[in-house]
Formats: C-alpha cells, structure tokens, sequence
DNA sequence: TAGATTGTTAATCGATTAACAATC
DNA sequence: TAGATTGTTAATCGATTAACAATC
C-alpha cells in the first residue's frame, strides 16, 4: 500500500521539492511522519479525500502546530484554506521516508517473538517484505513459519546474499546477539533493527535500532509511582 | 534482582536526596537510566565492584558528560576521584524508577507476541511479575503459557482484581486494542503498554506507551535511503 | 601532596509551540 | 470578497555538550 514504485535504484522523486539534495528531516519529525502516514491510509481506506491539518494531527495524537512543522520538512503538499489530499500527501510522505521500494527484511531468531515478527501482517502491508528466518536449534531448522521455511543461522551469509535482504531483525537472546548482529553486517547489510535487550556495538555507517520491553516497562513503572507518591495532591 | 523491597506502599525512600519531594526526571534521563541500570546489573553479575563514570558511559553507549547529567537528577552517589560503588548505584536508581516494588503485569493477547512477551525473562528478572495472559478464542483459553493458564478476556475485570495487576501489555490486533484499552483502564489500570499498530485515547492520568514494530523498520528505511542516496559522497 | 573523577554550571544545540502573513 | 487553512517565522522550552571547580 505505501508502496509505490518498486526500482530497485535510488528514489526517482517526485515531482518534490525542487531537485534539492534532500535535506536532513529532524529525528523526532521522521518518526512522528510514520505516524502520519498510518493515519492517512486509515483515511484512504475509509475513502476520504481531504483532510485538515488540524483533523488530521488529532488522529495521530499531536498538535496541528507540530504536523504542520513536520509537514514542512517533506515539502509543500497541502492548499490553503483548503487541506490536504489524502492520497497525495500519504504519496509524498512515503517517498520521503523511503518506501517508494521494498525492502527485505530477514529476521534472526524463530523463537515466539521472531515468528510473531514474521506473522504481523503490518510489514507486508507496508512495503516490508519478509525473505527468510533463521534459527540455531535443529529441532526449528526446516519448520514452517508463515511462507517461509526456517533456515539454519549457520548458513546466514548465503541466504542473506541468495534472497537480497537489506534490513535484518534481531530476535534472539542477549548472549549471542554481537556475534549474530557482527557476522549480518560483515554480510552487508547496513539496517538493523534488535530486540536483545543488550548494547550492541556496530561500526559507522550501520543504522541500529533497538526495541526494549522491559525497559519499556520500567518507564512506566516510574510514572506509575510518581502518580502514586504523597506529596502531590491526593 | 533490581527489585530491594516489596512493600505495596509509596516508596520508603532510601537514604535519598534528603526529604524533599522528588523531582521530576525529564524523560530522556529516565529511559536512559534504565540502560544504566541494566549495565550496572550486568557489572555486577561480573562481580566489579566500582565504575567510572567514563566506562558505565562506554557499557550504556552515552557520553559521560550525559550520564553525569542524569545521574544528577537521581542523587549525588559517586565519590570524587574514585567513581561508584555498583551495588549502591544500582539501588538507587531502582529507587528512583521505583522498582522498589513489583510490578504485576497482565498481558491480554495470547498469540506470538503475547506469549513471546509472557515467557521472555527480562521481565521476571527486573521486578516484573506476568500474573495473568488473556485471550478471546475459545481455542486458547486455558491452554499452558509458561507458568500461567489464558484466561478468558470476558473475565478480565474479574480476573484483573483477583490478581491485583496493576500494569497491562496489550498483545492484540488494531481493531480490538480500544474496547479493551478502555476496559482495563475502567478496571482501574493506570500503566499501559501496547504493541497494537493504532493511537490509543486515554484518560488523563492514564499513562501509555506504544510499541511499533512498522514504524521502527520505518525509520530504518528513512534512514538506509538517506544514506544510498547520491549527491552525497559515494 | 598530586592525580583522578565527580557534580554542577554555562553555552550550545535542537525541538516545540504560538502566532500570523500568504493565499486558496 | 469573506472565510478558512496552510507554510513559515519568531519565541519558548528542553536536552546535550563542554568545561571546570570541588573534593576524594
């Protein structure tokens, strides 16, 4: 759906904001503009046309000022007095983050999460391919997990390389975690996105992200009791 | 481990910033504090019983001058010219996320993620207790995850009481995610983190975090493209 | 005392908000 | 033309970094 345009080569560009060398679009912006995007093809999907800065900023949980500001970073895509067209806008923002082509993703690690990784619908529908899983433990080796076979960890450089992937996600404990993450970018692959709860270190030029539950959890837990603690009003 | 005390009441406060009302930590500290935490854990299991503000930084994966910083807004626990003492850092900055005291954590979702999340460690480790999983096809009710039966989330008031859960994941797809969010926050929850693809309305005084695996792999493209993209050096 | 390292202050940087001129 | 809404500018706010005085 995000999906536009699948050349493999760097993004064409839209008509877009001038031949421009692309300008750098602020974390916190590029973030929030997923968001966005979501919104809009939730709006596309319920067939709605136009929609409002102001409308469209409440369904994704921000200030109008804010999704204005972001919307500035990608170009000039709304008319005044008018809104903004849904498809078109939802175009545009795609194109900006990237996802004018597929992308392959392999994950590592077909433990519960690795599989609900492989199973959430939400990838494909996004221009997210998934093109292989692998796991260390012989007895997973060869299962079936949605499409896909589960291939053997030990055989990670081949089909990394046979299927093309260029995103990998990490989904397999702490205690081997470098030593995958070290051999996937030693394959190539330069975006990678980990759920072992642990620092991993990789070289420049290798995007790393990282999702962390428990953490997740202890940020909670800190407000959760700053809520709870005397000294504010009962 | 993080976990020092059980006492279901407001933090007794160690030693602490004297009796003052604790002060808010701005949340950038606070979701760092956590990956100090998990370093100094770490250290500790290795049985080191000092730290330099220089090396927990490198282990965290920040510079010093911000983990200074945030250490700052948790209290003053090092020694000039030796560092910190492992142990006692690490307690307190429990204290100050208040892991004090566990954290009882229901997961409505038993499907891949519910039970990735129901039998992933980190959780128990940290002071989080999984006390009860749901489900709404009949098929799971009642079937084995890990130490724990699924529950049927037609009783999940019920349930929630009973086991005094005072935390929620939300584990299930976009289209359910707001009845039972409203629900649990109707049973009196005020701490949620949910993995569903779609913005959440809470109340005031209900605290949420989102999970989103799409928008991380997002962020990823943005970023890979960026980084093919010609006009900069090849 | 000399060397080391913290805790804090001040300077820089980036992100958010508010307001409004441009313009459909 | 009158009403609406964008895109942008300027002001505010918060976060990061660098430097160093305090002190073990």
């Amino acid at each position: 759906m995000a999906s536009l345009d699948s050349t493999p080569q760097a993004v064409p560009d839209l008509p877009g904001p001038a031949g421009t060398a692309a300008k750098q679009i602020p974390p916190a912006a590029v973030a929030r503009l997923t968001l966005y995007l979501r919104a809009l093809n939730t709006l596309l999907a319920e067939g709605v046309e136009r929609v409002s800065s102001e409308s469209l900023a409440e369904a994704s949980g921000v200030s109008s000022a804010t999704l204005r500001k972001d919307l500035s970073h990608v170009g000039s895509y709304g008319t005044r007095g008018v809104g903004y067209e849904v498809q078109y806008l939802s175009r545009h923002i795609a194109a900006a983050l990237g996802l004018t082509h597929d992308w392959k993703v392999a994950i590592v690690g077909a433990g519960n999460l690795g599989k609900a990784l492989a199973r959430y619908g939400g990838f494909e529908s996004r221009g997210f391919d998934v093109v292989a899983i692998f796991d260390a433990d012989q007895m997973v080796v060869g299962n079936e997990v949605g499409w896909l076979r589960v291939s053997d960890v030990a055989d990670l450089e081949t089909v990394l390389h046979r299927t093309g992937a260029n995103m990998v996600v990490l989904a397999l404990p702490a205690s081997v975690a470098q030593d995958v993450c070290d051999r996937v970018v030693a394959a190539g692959v330069r975006s990678v996105l980990s759920f072992a709860p642990i620092m991993l270190q990789v070289p420049e030029g290798v995007n790393l992200r990282k999702v962390d539950m428990a953490t997740e959890l202890q940020i909670l837990a800190y407000h959760a009791q700053r809520a709870q603690a005397p000294g504010q009003t009962a």
